[in-house]
Formats: structure tokens, C-alpha cells, sequence
DNA sequence: TTCGATACCGCAAACGATTGCATAAATTAA
DNA sequence: TTAATTTATGCAATCGTTTGCGGTATCGAA
């Protein structure tokens, strides 16, 4: 027969109390004689008792979890995040569930549904490529379930928020390219609505017009945040009249796959084109030639979230004021550039 | 104030009618009235009611959650398998929670537990490097949660599994490295206590052995799977005094760490020292000079093993037979052997 | 001996959703 | 009109754990 796991009940049957007392003896409550606390203690270890989660969140109206949703983790940037937003919670006694939203909004808000019927304690995300609409997330926080950004965040949302100064890293790239000698820079843009897109485009767009360089339409390319991204736009680039001397790609997976279409396509790196991104993956500095970047402090923005979420988790009051930490980004040169 | 997610008892105030109603009229119950039914579903939307999993969990004594642990995600193998996972559990209306071991047994033990806690409705697991014991496992066993292991098993638990032929493929490898003229190969293997090193091992030695080469065993080094094991071992054994002409690397980070090493004390790859890994990592192809590998369908390993966990969730019958499914890999050449 | 304090324990009601059974109302058949 | 049947609803228990409240029993002090 299929036995399942043994319950307080099963203990307090076997020593003839009720399951208060198992309860409390196990919970270290003081209205507990130190022999009954013994017997349940060793009637639990020897049946390896372990409480069920399901009823004490129920019981609690809360859980020990916190969920998280980032849109990938095949590149290095979101599973280092992962691994601050861990270290930070787990020190605080929590479990994390981690989702994939795949870039895509319709599998953000099956997630975030998922996560709010199983009543998360807070929520950390960098939302997806598509997402545009954010009711999900405001439904989250009409059920107090609190909720905190980072990299990609959400400006109609007013939540806690992890970013790096996305303007500066842009600014500081192009520059760099432009001090270089390059003087047709493109831009793989990401998707226009959203900010860390937005503050990208402005630091390119400011560097430029620093040193008087005109503004070509032509070589803004916004695309996804993917590495097939980064290749459909260099395609496009390369097909142009005068083609661009060098690339700032909106980030890894973008420079990646501008950079394999570029090496595909025969041309050197960085004589011919210049490229750049946004993001510092280890593999970087292992392709041939090496790929300058703008770092970004992954472990440290996971980190970040995590401590602001618990912030805000453990506040009393009814009302909490959101934070915003914006972390600096490091200029990476290789040999790409 | 507070106000948290509204329930059904909310709803059946509204109505003036009983929870029982309202529930039957949710979940399509046959006997309800259509009227009934309309205002409650109304209501329903009109308030954005939303089931509390908990709740459901507790009385169904099961949830719809599949619980994974590998043991990281910094590498393309395990994200790729997850993505196998998570397509057909996510099909047949499962929610997945995942969980990195960190490739350590303490973890990976935490993490069981509070899957467990969680009621969740199956396991699937690649095992942590460092984990010997397997009570942890057994135990969930007993609470008739069952467990699929894949790629990395444990021999000890009469459960499913997914495997790749690790002998036959290791074995092509270093027959491969043989036929390319190398003679003194090496072999970062992994822990000995794991079958997939124990497997590559044999398939490393029936190699030699087939081709009369000596087997030398200072040229067989044991250590973890992480990257950094693939750089000590390369340095111990250009520390000797005949140093290898080749090296069979256990895995992919293995195989990069050496790959770095051998870079950085300034070998050339393949001419002074070919090399060879296992896991088809994408970055594997991109680095200089691009990396000779076994390749393992990890998505398929993945799909694999969530669909033999289904299959054992929704087993009626007290006895599940265990099925163990071995895929095949795939010599991939290229410029490092 | 009696009163008060303390220590220990059980009862029962929650938490939110589900469901077998009983019951009331409405409908049909006789 | 009455009996039998169908339809729609409510009651109450359940899942496992927690907790306020009340009740004994024990002990010390007066």
C-alpha cells in the first residue's frame, strides 16, 4: 500500500496526547514538560517526521519562498544574478523558485500567476523582452505581495528598483569606440519600450553628437534582446551602402550573435569592425578576437534585489517607500575594439 | 489597510449563498444552476478571484509542481535540459520549480527538503558532485514522490532514469584523439564515486587498450567537474616530466578550464596538446581554436526524463516498473584534436 | 486546610477549497 | 392529488498545522 508521510496526528496517536502538545513540543513552545518534549522529539526522529509546508503556509497565510522571474538563463549575466539573489536569501531562511519567462509575456504571466496562487512572499524579476502590459504585476501588489525590479524594470510600476547607470555604460562604450578612430558607429538597439533600451540609445546617441559625428538613421537597428537579434541586424548592416566601421550591440546575446555573423561573413575583427556590447559573459574573453564590453555587476544587482525584497518583506508598517540603487557599470577593453 | 486576495467565501457573502455553490460553480460542477453559475463567475472576474493554491494543495494532498535540482546552470548543458523539461511538464500542466544544488550535497539536500515540504509531485535530478549519500532521495522515495535522475544517477535507488551511452561515447573520443597520431593522453576524470566518471573512465581504457597504448596512471587525474578542476589538473600534468600530448577532459567546464590553462601557459591546441571534452557547449565552437567535443541532447534528456516522470505521476497501479532510457552522443570534430 | 500561582495540556476554531451526503424545491409521472 | 424523480443547494467534515482560551493538577505558602 502506498503509505505517505507521517503527520502530527500520527505522533500525538502514538504517545496518547493531543497534537497541541506535538505541536508546541516541536515548535519549542515553553508550555511543555521537558519528558513529553523528549518523547515527541524522538517519536519524530524515528519516524523522520517533517512538517508539511502546505499546511503551515496555509496556516500562516504566507510562505517561506520567494519567486523569481528572469527571461533566460543561457548566458551568464541572469544565472549569476541568480546566484546573489540566493546567497542573500537563503541566509535569510528563504527558498527561492526560479521561472523562466523565455523573453516571452505570455509565459511571464502564466509565471507570475502560478507564483501569486502559491503565495510567494515577494517577488523579484527583470521583465521580458515583449512585455509591454504590466497588470500582472500590479495585481501582485494589490494582493501585498511586494515586488522588486531589476535590470529591466518597470517605470509605471513604483517598486523597488535594481539598474545600472545603463546611460553612462553606453556613453563610456561609444566614446571608447569613437576615441578608437571608428567613425560610423550602429547601434543593435533593443526594443523601444524599454527603459534600459531607451537609456542605451541616449548614451550612444550622446556620445555621437559629443564629438560632432552625425546621426544616421540607418544605423539604429532595434530588434530583441536575443542572439538571432544580433545576427539579423548585422545582416542588415552589412547590406548597406557604406557599411559601419564599428558595433555597440544593446547586449551579450546581441553582440554575440552580431559577432559570430560578422567572423561568418569574413570580416576581421577589430581592423574591419569594431564591436562592443553590454554585459561581461566569461566567454568574452575566450572567443577570438576577445570581446570588449561594459560590465555589469551581476552578483552584486541579484544581491541587491534580494536585500531590498527582504526589506520590504520584513517592513511592519502599512506603508513602504520604494528604493531605487543604480550600480556602475565597468568599461571592458579587449581586442575587439 | 492590507487587503489580500479575496476567496471564496468572499464571493458567497456576496451571493448569499454557500461555499460549497460557489466552488461547484468554479470548477464546473454539473450541478448547478446556470443562473448560479453566471453570477458567481462574474463576481468572480469582477474581483479577479484567484484560487489559493495552498489551499487546494492541502486538500487535494498533492500539488501540480515538478521539483528539479541540477547542480548549476553556468553552462549550457543543464539550462538546455531544462528547457526539455520544462516544454512537456509545462504541457501537461505542470509548474516546475528549479533548484541548483551548486554542486554541493549540503545543498542539494536543503533543497530536497524543501521540495518535499512543498508536496511536490515528482523529482527530477542530476545528482551533485559531491553527494555519496542518497537518504535524502530515499526518503522521498518513501513519501511516494517518485524521482528521475538524469545524467548524472544514482546506481543505489531502483528509479528511472536517463543516461547517455558514457562509455561508447568517451570511448570514440579518445579513439578519435588515438587515430589522430596523439600517444600519451591524459584523462581529467571526475569523482570516482559517480557513474558517468566511472563510464567515461572504462570507455577511456578500453580505448587505449584496443590500441595497445600503455596505460600510464599519472596521466589520469581525478577532481570535481568544475572548471577550475580542468585547470589544476592541466597544471599538475604539465608539471611532469613527460607531459601529455592530449587530453580527454570528463565534461564540458572541465574541458574549458584545461582549454584556458593549456591558452594560458602558451601550448598550442592541437599541435602541442589536442584536447577533447564532453557536453556540446555553443560557446565550444566559438572560442580559438574551436573545441573537438562529445555531444550530448541534452533538450532530449531533458524531455526524457519529464516524460518518464508524467508517466509515473499519473501511474494508477501501486508498483511502477522503472524505466531506464540511454541516449546516444555524437562525435563532434573540430579544430582542437 | 485553603488559596493562589504556576506548569502543563486539550478543545476547538481557524486557514481556503473540496466533496459525500442530506435536504429542499421543482418537476414529472401516475 | 400524491408519489417518484430530478435539480439545486447547504451542511459539515476534511487536508495538517497553529494558537487563544480554558481547565486540571501540582506545589508552595499562609
Amino acid at each position: 500500500m502506498r503509505r505517505s508521510q507521517i503527520t502530527i496526528k500520527d505522533i500525538a496517536r502514538r504517545l496518547s496526547v493531543s497534537s497541541s502538545t506535538v505541536s508546541r513540543a516541536l515548535r519549542n513552545h515553553p508550555d511543555i514538560s521537558i519528558k513529553t518534549k523528549k518523547q515527541v522529539l524522538c517519536i519524530a526522529s524515528e519516524f523522520n517526521y517533517q512538517p508539511n509546508g502546505i499546511a503551515q503556509s496555509l496556516k500562516n497565510m504566507r510562505t517561506n519562498t520567494i519567486g523569481v522571474i528572469v527571461p533566460e538563463i543561457k548566458h551568464d549575466f541572469f544565472p549569476t544574478a541568480l546566484d546573489g539573489i540566493e546567497d542573500v536569501t537563503y541566509k535569510a531562511g528563504y527558498t527561492i523558485i526560479v521561472c523562466k519567462s523565455n523573453e516571452s509575456y505570455g509565459r511571464e504571466v502564466l509565471n507570475t500567476r502560478a507564483l501569486a496562487s502559491n503565495r510567494i512572499a515577494g517577488l523579484i524579476v527583470s521583465i521580458s523582452q515583449d512585455t509591454q502590459n504590466f497588470d500582472h504585476f500590479k495585481s501582485l501588489i494589490n494582493q501585498n505581495i511586494p515586488i522588486v525590479f531589476f535590470d529591466r524594470a518597470c517605470n509605471e510600476i513604483d517598486s523597488s528598483k535594481v539598474l545600472v547607470d545603463d546611460f553612462e555604460g553606453a556613453f563610456s562604450a561609444v566614446n571608447h569606440l569613437i576615441e578608437r578612430g571608428y567613425k560610423r558607429i550602429a547601434h543593435l538597439a533593443g526594443p523601444k519600450h524599454l527603459s534600459i533600451s531607451q537609456s542605451r540609445l541616449n548614451g550612444y546617441l550622446t556620445a555621437l553628437n559629443k564629438h560632432n559625428l552625425p546621426l544616421r538613421d540607418e544605423l539604429i537597428i532595434h530588434g530583441g534582446l536575443h542572439r538571432i537579434d544580433g545576427r539579423t541586424g548585422v545582416k542588415r548592416l552589412l547590406t548597406l551602402e557604406k557599411r559601419p566601421d564599428a558595433i555597440f550591440a544593446v547586449n551579450g546575446p546581441v553582440q554575440f550573435g552580431a559577432f559570430m555573423q560578422i567572423k561568418g561573413e569574413g570580416y576581421k575583427i577589430p581592423e574591419e569592425i569594431g564591436i562592443i556590447g553590454f554585459s561581461d559573459d566569461p566567454i568574452s574573453s575566450l572567443v577570438d578576437p576577445p570581446l570588449s564590453t561594459v560590465g555589469q555587476p551581476a552578483y552584486e544587482m541579484g544581491a541587491a534585489a534580494a536585500n531590498l525584497l527582504l526589506e520590504e518583506i520584513n517592513h511592519k508598517e502599512d506603508f513602504f517607500e520604494p528604493k531605487i540603487q543604480i550600480l556602475k557599470t565597468k568599461l571592458i577593453i579587449r581586442q575587439s575594439s
